[in-house]
DNA sequence: ACCAAAATCACCCGAAAGTATGAAGGATAA
DNA sequence: TTATCCTTCATACTTTCGGGTGATTTTGGT
């Protein structure tokens, strides 16, 4: 788009140049006037080109682009989930197995039932979210679910 | 002090083009080429003139800056954005105390440090615990606090 | 093949949570 | 005044949760 345009213009300045040259040698050869004072002449010819240099200057300079960015701020409704934190669960050093098991303890299941939905024993369930507390540092799985929604572990 | 820079940059196209128009004019009295080919000379004159006029609106003019608006989204997640649901709770007949403790169950608080924080005894709590569970169907705490954030009863 | 981490399971015990029932005092409205 | 609801508390019992320890198997990476 913007190169086309340029070439239109450069091709806009050479025809008029050689129109404009054309004119002249055509004057020149009806009139001589050009002989007696050709400092005149040559003097209009450049002041002529000098304008047509301005002006092609000024069609041709690409604009510098200043980019400016403006912050959009974006309220975020509960209903619209947010990404969850990868990098927190690294460092904390939460499993696939224990952020599961914290994933249904967040929905309300009991130990038992994650053990069935998991199809573990209820033993490793308890094993795992005693990690998940130790790993949260909470003492309750009330607390676990509270503070990996903050840290956005979870949902 | 740009107003100043203008006035040289002028000044010094003027006197570049006084020169050059005396260099001409001297040449033509020393040789006479240029009566033979006026047309290349007025050419070249073109040329010289024209890159002279593109040198000067390169100097003269301020440069064009386009102006690019990025909108850059930034998310915000409300802490508390919307409003919590009146009706629901009068709906479902959970009483000021039951609220109560509703939140500070949420906040992952033990009956022991709830009853602590209201002043009253384990044994209340559990009561206005149970009561809760009743009212908004749930089994356990994790349940009752993850249904009552759902229906905005809290937080 | 080997090592480390993860996942699995078991057992015990105490703490916490939840259920059921009953009861008493206070506020409020019919 | 009576009925109703809220709040408070208690006792007894069951269930669930969580801590501690130990062990085996699976898995992923060097």
């Amino acid at each position: 788009m913007q190169f086309n345009t340029k070439h239109k213009e450069i091709l806009l300045y050479g025809i008029s140049m050689a129109v404009l040259l054309l004119l002249l040698q055509w004057l020149e050869a009806r009139f001589i006037v050009f002989n007696y004072r050709l400092d005149i002449f040559i003097g209009a010819i450049a002041i002529i080109f000098t304008v047509l240099g301005v002006w092609l200057a000024l069609k041709l300079i690409k604009p510098k682009v200043e980019t400016r960015i403006v912050e959009k701020e974006i309220y975020i409704h509960q209903t619209t989930p947010t990404e969850i934190n990868q990098q927190e669960i690294e460092q904390l050093g939460i499993s696939k197995r224990e952020l599961e098991v914290l994933d249904l303890m967040a929905r309300g299941m009991s130990n038992e039932e994650i053990a069935a939905a998991l199809f573990v024993s209820l033993n490793t369930v308890k094993t795992h979210s005693s990690g998940i507390f130790v790993k949260l540092d909470v003492k309750r799985r009330t607390q676990a679910v509270e503070k990996a929604k903050r840290l956005r572990i979870i949902q």
